[in-house]
RNA sequence: UGAGUAAGCCGGACAGCCGCGGGCACAUGCCGAAAGGCCGUGCGUGAGGAAAGUCCGGGCUCCACAGGGCAAGAAUAACGGGUAACGCCCGCCGAAGGCGACUUCAGGAAAAGUGCAACAGAGAUAUACCGCCGCGAUUUCGGAUAUAUACCAUGUCAACUUUUAUGCCCACCAUUAACAGGGCGCAGUGGUUAAUCAUAUCGUUUUCGCGGUAAGGGUGGAAAGGCAGAGGUAAGAGCCUGCCCGACGGCUGGGAACUGUCCGUCGCUGUAAACUCUAUUCGGAGCAACACCGUGGGAGAACAUAUAAGCCUGCCCGGCUGUUCUCAGGAGGUGGCUUGACUCUGCCGGCAACGGCAGAGCUAGAUAGAUGGCUGUCUAAGACAAAAUCCGGCUUACAGACUUACUCACACC
RNA sequence: GGAGAAGUACCCAAGAGGCCGAAGGGGCUCCCCUGCUAAGGGAGUAGUGCGUGUUGAGCGCAGCGAGGGUUCAAAUCCCUCCUUCUCCG
């Protein structure tokens, strides 16, 4: 399936401003209902993270995380993804790591696959 | 073998699974009157040598002028060629660097004119402060020479005489005369100058003036071509001679810049990345350009007007709310948008940059922005780095791998 | 993506080829004033990196975002980079 992104500037004003929010050493997520029944991902990196080319491999891992743990999460929330500076030299597997635990103190994963996923 | 120089090329590959953008084809399903859209399946395709910086040159679009010239402003700068064009490229010349292969150079004009050159220094674009030399004055000399003087020696006889010089003093003798000693002095001759004085000449020295000179002078980035000369001069000086360097003109060679064991003339500070002059080129802005569709709202015109209803507002006046057309347009969308000064192969011309001909091919086109994840193999996969209107260059960043040609050193044959 | 502007001390900044060995103001340090503080007055602050030298001063080189170039000489002129800021739908 295509993972719907949030593209205005004004929403992710408004989960800055308004959303829950969870930090951890690479990654900071803002996350909001949204009344759509889908989510919605929205992935910033700064240029302080590098060039053009290391900021769109952070992009890309991120949307790729997001794209195969999509199954595992409550449906119908706006997610924005900030990535900091940690995450310059960190590849795929700690960004997931990340991610998934950031999302569960949230209280976005679905609490059977998430046990899975932590026995597993 | 080692150390280099130049040019070129690559800059991960392969396999499996999941996933993304564009294209083509297909048809089950959903929406729609249709065009078509959504979802799906299959095939094929999908970032760079710099995509970067935005430093130059063009295509394209709009605005201005719709013809030419001048001025202003900006850019470029040996010469010849290439190119659509360029500040790019090739060849070649000159200068600098390197043993060499080779590299680097904004490399026109300073003798058209203007400006600037701090400090230092005698003096900075032409000088005369010191110095050297000549002339005039002044001054020093325990410098020289000559004369006079002084001193010493000799001599002081004779003759001559209008110049005191057979003169003066002392002693002796003696008051007549003769003989005869010493000293001083004069003239002449010879010598000395240790001390002193004068004059003249020469030298030397102090100061001043007039003139000559550009050899020398702790400066400076630069001091008026450089070196040598028992050439020359009062002292000097390219003033002269020989050699060297440079500029200009002629001649030779070359298509030209330029060149040379040639000839002649000359010896000019540097700076134009200061103004300037000469030659050549340039209208401005940029794809967030621009064109089209266009919601809500806005402006204008026409029609409708029931004196209907509602609102501002309780009443009167006034305004708004309707329909159609036009205008400008900012949400959003479509085009611009990828077939092009294109790529590959072969032949021909050219030293080369490049050009010509023939054949074959189509190779990203997104719009918050598509290339990611996992596993395995290749010994190892680690550099710089992501198209956004498109081309030609330049500049900057870059782990490593490879190819070709050439240079130097050493060793061997 | 495109078009521009600016970088000088801790901060704001002047200086537009030579006397710059860097003006001025704020801030900071010290002193005076006051019973104490504030305000005010005075002095200092490119003393920062290296070298040399030292009781202390001093002297030389580098240094105006970085690196090259032109010039006898560069904060200033030229080129290339870096950083920051502004504007364009």
């Amino acid at each position: 399936m295509k993972v719907e992104t949030i593209k205005n500037n004004y929403e992710f004003r408004r989960l800055y401003a308004k959303g829950e929010r969870a930090g951890s050493p690479r990654l900071v997520i803002y996350c909001r209902r949204n009344r759509l029944g889908v989510h919605r991902l929205g992935i910033t990196v700064s240029t302080k993270l590098g060039k053009a080319v290391h900021r769109n491999k952070i992009r890309r891992r991120l949307k790729e995380i997001f794209r195969l743990n999509s199954h595992r999460l409550e449906n119908g929330w706006d997610i924005v993804v900030v990535a900091k500076q940690m995450s310059r030299g960190s590849d795929y597997h700690e960004l997931e790591a990340d991610f998934l635990r950031t999302c569960g103190r949230l209280g976005l994963l679905i609490p059977d696959v998430s046990d899975e996923g932590n026995n597993r």
